[in-house]
DNA sequence: ATCCTTATTGATAATTTTTGCAATAAAGAC
DNA sequence: GTCTTTATTGCAAAAATTATCAATAAGGAT
């Protein structure tokens, strides 16, 4: 509640307008963890808004650095309220989610901004891999990654 | 050339078909840099080959550790041939590109990986952030950050 | 060379995301 | 409150991406 309203004075002060569609689409993603343009229609369709007004919204209010936005497997976009940073570990198999401590990854960045010049805004990262259980399954699945290494065809 | 080779005699090893579309489309990304799937499509389309297929290929392609895939700003896809472990810094202001050497963030991933349990694949990373050009344009712009700190409405 | 199996493609439709532009309405001035 | 400016929306069409399914063809076997 106060979070919004500081939200909309942040963004009037920018000169943009605090309209009822951009309202509704934050008290949607209020609490809510990561939703997809289409979760987040679903959850705002009563109102009347359109779909393409989700689509610019929510890339508008990103911008503004109001979301953060995540890319999930594919490539498809997520979105949930700018808060505290952290990253994101997906296991491309099971999609078992863990998320990171900024500050396990604060080192690296400062580490790399110095040796780019770049300013990196790496505040939402989302890495992939496997999990431990599904590395596990793999291993029992492949019992023994044979040796190809000297196979003639 | 030796190189397409190799990578069929691969995808016949797992099971899978060299087809004239498959060979199009690595042929078309060899020695290109990253391409999105149009940029794919335009290269090969005189074979006929349908747009639907080229998705497909790419996906399928990258599934298969053949192809790395990168998401330019606003996610969408870009893929390239996969090659030596490198990373990317993108300036979200002028779009300009910096490689990285795999090996500045091998430790830090190797740590993440003991610290979580999840075996990443982060063999092609982009980070997006101000690059020190546009840094310096920005200064220039907003001289002074105003302090609105206590500011009353 | 011929036959068989089935992985892969083309064609088409469905879905998702983006775009252009006229109509609307937020918010500041009065 | 009314007026004015112009950021924002709805609408409709375009473009990008994904899904379905019958027809095709790769590649192994004979
Ligand atoms: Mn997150
Ligand atoms: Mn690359
Ligand atoms: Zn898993
Ligand atoms: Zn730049």
């Amino acid at each position: 509640m106060s979070c919004i309203l500081r939200l909309s004075q942040s963004l009037r002060a920018r000169g943009y307008r605090v309209t009822p569609q951009r309202l509704a689409i934050l008290e949607a993603l209020h609490h809510e963890g990561h939703l997809s343009p289409a979760q987040v229609y679903e959850r705002v369709r009563q109102t009347g808004m359109t779909e393409a007004t989700v689509y610019r919204t929510l890339e508008f209010l990103r911008a503004n650095n109001i979301l953060f936005a995540a890319q999930r497997e594919g490539g498809h976009l997520t979105y949930e309220l700018a808060g505290a940073s952290h990253h994101h570990l997906i296991c491309r198999t099971c999609g078992a989610q863990v998320d990171l401590e900024a500050e396990a990854l604060q080192r690296l960045i400062a580490c790399l901004e110095q040796q780019s010049g770049y300013r990196l805004d790496a505040s939402h990262l989302t890495l992939f891999g496997l999990c431990p259980n599904c590395q596990a399954c793999n291993e029992i699945r492949d019992p023994e990654p044979r040796d190809t290494r000297d196979q003639v065809s």
